[in-house]
DNA sequence: GTAAAACGATACGATAGCGTAACGAGATGC
DNA sequence: GCATCTCGTTACGCTATCGTATCGTTTTAC
C-alpha cells in the first residue's frame, strides 16, 4: 500500500477542489486537525488531551469544537467521572462528511 | 494503487495533526484547494480561470493569492500578452510546503 | 475544612476572511 | 475614436478566529 507523494498530492487537489466547488464547510486545518484526531484515534477526547496533541491552546480548541458543534461534525458530553471535564463524541453527520473526503 | 478510506483518512488525521504540531500556516480549505490547483494542473493560472474552476468569487480567489504571496507559496506575474491578465506561478518556498505533506 | 491545582469556557482587542458592489486599467468591436 | 466588455483589485460592513488573561466549577492535597 505505498503511494507516491505526487499520487498523495493529487489526490489531495481534487478532494479539497470537490469540497470546495460543492460550497462545504471551509474548516481550516486546525479545524479539520482536531475533528480527524476524535473520528481517528481512540476515545476518549478530552480538551486538554486534544490541545496537547495538538500543541495548541484550550480556548483554540474549545473555539474548533465550537464550529465542529454547530456543524453538528461532533458533540460535547460531560464526564460523569471527572465533572469537569468534556468528552468530544462522534456523530453520524460527521462521520457522513469525512467518508466523503475518505473516497 | 488502491487505497481505503479509511487509509486516506488515516493518513489525513496524521498529516493535519503533524502540520499543527509544527505550526505550519493555518490554511483554509480554499486556500489550500488554490494552492494545490496551482501546483496540480497546467499553467496558465489566472485569477478568473481558477475562481471559475472551485466555484467561487473572484475576490475570493485575490484573497487566497494575498495569503499564499505573503507566503511565498505561489508569485503574481502580469501576463505581457495580456495586461489586464495576472499568471499565478510555483515558487520554491511553495514547493517545498507541498512536498511535505506529500510525504 | 480549606487552600491549591486542573478543567473548560469566556472576555478582550486585534487580525483575517467573507460576499456584494464598485473601481481603474487594458482589450475589443464597430 | 469611443462605447463596451473583461480583468483583477479595492471598499464596505460583517462574522470568525487568533493569543493572552481571567473566570467559575470541580477535584485534589494536606
Amino acid at each position: 500500500m505505498e503511494i507516491s507523494p505526487n499520487q498523495a498530492l493529487e489526490m489531495w487537489c481534487e478532494t479539497f477542489a470537490e469540497g470546495v466547488r460543492r460550497d462545504a464547510p471551509d474548516l481550516t486545518a486546525r479545524q479539520m486537525a482536531v475533528l480527524l484526531l476524535v473520528y481517528m484515534t481512540e476515545a476518549p477526547h478530552t480538551v486538554r488531551g486534544i490541545a496537547d496533541n495538538l500543541n495548541i491552546s484550550k480556548p483554540a480548541v474549545t473555539r474548533a469544537l465550537d464550529k465542529l458543534c454547530k456543524l453538528e461534525f461532533v458533540r460535547r458530553k460531560e464526564d460523569d467521572f471527572d465533572r469537569r471535564s468534556v468528552l468530544v463524541q462522534r456523530t453520524v453527520k460527521g462521520s457522513i462528511f469525512l467518508r466523503e473526503y475518505g473516497e
